[in-house]
DNA sequence: TGCCTAATAT
DNA sequence: TATATTAGGC
């Protein structure tokens, strides 16, 4: 509920549109906040509305845009259901300034704010708390001296546009269309019951791509899409639209693969291991939209050179068939098993088909070991001990998985790993040995590259799931299975962090290849129709 | 008729 | 550039 003092905006004020006081939209859930903001305010003669929901305020300007001037709120205040900040709808949807808040200490979210500064058309302004009168009164004069600059800017342009607007009408009345002068006057920013223009946002975006892939690429159409999104304000018509922009850009994207040669390559360990000064021009850089890098090749270097990388981790594992073949399809080799190797859900359901076939799965298993080349990279890191029935991991050492899933490759934990099939804590053949493993704390095994860094070796998952079942569960804390190696926040700070991503990936191939032949040896050696865990962890440990 | 999608408008 | 709307066709 909106508390307005004194210059209420549904009132009617004949000196209103006189006034030259900005006046404040204040959005904040603390009471006291609101209040501090409000006397602070005053002090300096600005007209002050309240309210504590991010949606109320969001009403508010859709009904009464005319009466604000600049809205003014905390940068985590969230604007709708979807927690996206409110900060950020209000820049998006409506042209009017924002000044955001946030707290001295917290500077990812000034920098949160920053890249919204940048990115955003409207003029969003940072204020860092505690707020103090001069601190306000400062922004807003120069909210208030942004705003005079533009409306003598937009009395220019609008006087000019009326010119020629008349100009039009007076040369060919009879070729307009009232129709068509209607719906424009109805698209004119501002008018009362315009329906607000949808923003795909990262979180709808992403609800977008699951849906995508659940259906698969060629059978995703808007409505089954929509239906799947399951959200209220979303139409067919955003998401034919947003569909339509996502297979251009798809399209681009593998035009781009092709040109690129084949990512399935004839990778060798360690063979051609070159100095970090040959990789300044690796590029890592950050996406912003990890929806097209499925199926991305990283440009690594030479060494390194057939790492495929997956921004996947399949929200959708509940149901093994919610993840679609075709992602797990060398783009260049028809039908090939493989490709995105994050398969929790692919083993799953081959295991699900055939859960009673040891043999099958462990073939299967094999098969991908002795695949090298199938490196996946990613970067997020989701330990959720409450998921785990382990203790191999110590939460001090890694990063909540706070970073989104997009935010890749120069920020955020990593991981490599490679999937050897449905695997997680519990069900690894090799969790045995970590468990009566005491000179190498749980899942902690320290490694060198060659580069003197250290890393660590987070866990190492020679296992499959005992039961569909398994796949998903585990997955929370094992999205991708199989090998990992995990840099500390330490470690991140290193010069030239970024590349030292592929140092690992290289090293973990490494790693891996010795371990594939090593298992198969084992394996053939073996009378058990399983593995040894314990045994195996034994060779591949302390070998 | 409903829906998809390329093209076009905003 | 991002999103909305239109229009032709299945």
């Amino acid at each position: 509920m909106a508390a307005n003092n004194n210059n209420n905006p549904h009132d009617h004020d004949p000196d209103h549109q006189l006034s030259t006081a900005l006046r404040l939209l204040v959005v904040d859930h603390d009471p006291a906040n609101l209040n501090l903001i409000q006397d602070l305010a005053f002090q300096c003669n600005y007209r002050v509305t309240t309210c504590c929901e991010g949606s109320e305020a969001l009403n508010l300007l859709r009904e009464k845009r005319e009466c604000f001037d600049v809205v003014l709120c905390d940068v985590h205040m969230p604007g709708m259901v979807d927690g996206s900040p409110l900060f950020d709808h209000v820049l998006q949807e409506f042209n009017i300034p924002v000044v955001v808040t946030c707290s001295m200490d917290d500077a990812s979210s000034s920098s949160t704010v920053m890249e919204s500064m940048k990115k955003q058309k409207g003029a969003c302004y940072n204020l860092v708390k505690p707020i103090t009168e001069e601190g306000l009164s400062n922004i807003l004069q120069s909210v208030s001296i942004e705003k005079t600059r533009k409306k003598d800017y937009c009395d220019d342009v609008e006087s000019e546009e009326t010119m020629n607007k008349k100009k039009r009408r007076s040369l060919s009345i009879e070729e307009r269309d009232d129709h068509h002068d209607l719906q424009h006057q109805q698209q004119q920013p501002n008018t009362p019951n315009k329906k607000p223009r949808f923003v795909w946002t990262n979180e709808r975006h992403q609800k977008f791509v699951d849906a995508v892939f659940h259906l698969g690429i060629d059978k995703a159409v808007p409505k089954k899409i929509m239906e799947l999104m399951d959200m209220p304000q979303l139409t067919r018509e955003n998401v034919a639209s947003h569909l339509q922009k996502f297979r251009i850009h798809m399209k681009k994207k593998s035009e781009e693969t092709q040109q690129q040669g084949s990512i399935i390559g004839n990778w060798k360990p360690n063979n051609n291991v070159i100095g970090r000064e040959a990789n300044n021009n690796t590029s890592l850089k950050k996406t912003t939209n990890n929806a097209h890098q499925i199926t991305q090749t990283l440009p690594l270097a030479p060494y390194c050179d057939n790492v495929i990388s997956s921004t996947a981790d399949y929200p959708l594992y509940q149901s093994q068939t919610a993840i679609p073949d075709a992602t797990f399809k060398f783009p260049n080799n028809n039908n090939q098993f493989g490709g995105l190797i994050n398969n929790n859900g692919i083993i799953g359901r081959l295991h699900h088909q055939n859960n009673n076939n040891n043999n099958h799965v462990r073939s299967i298993m094999l098969n991908l070991m002795q695949q090298p080349q199938q490196l996946m990279v990613q970067n997020h890191y989701h330990h959720d001990p409450a998921h785990s029935s382990s203790n191999m991991f110590q939460q001090s050492d890694y990063y909540p998985m706070a970073a989104p899933r997009y935010e890749r490759y120069d920020e955020g934990p990593f991981q490599v790993g490679m999937s050897r099939g449905g695997v997680g804590c519990e069900s690894s053949p090799l969790f045995d040995y970590y468990n009566t493993c005491s000179s190498t704390p749980l899942g902690h095994h320290q490694m060198n590259n060659s580069f003197g860094e250290s890393g660590t070796i987070a866990e190492f998952h020679g296992g499959y799931n005992t039961s569909p079942a398994a796949a998903s569960s585990s997955s929370l804390s094992s999205p991708a299975a199989g090998f990992f190696s995990s840099r500390t926040q330490q470690e991140q700070q290193l010069p030239n962090y970024p590349t030292s991503l592929a140092y690992v990936a290289a090293e973990a191939l490494s790693y891996l290849s010795n371990s594939a032949t090593q298992v198969n040896n084992l394996y053939n050696s073996s009378s058990s129709s399983l593995f040894d865990d314990y045994q195996l962890g034994q060779t591949l440990f302390q070998g």
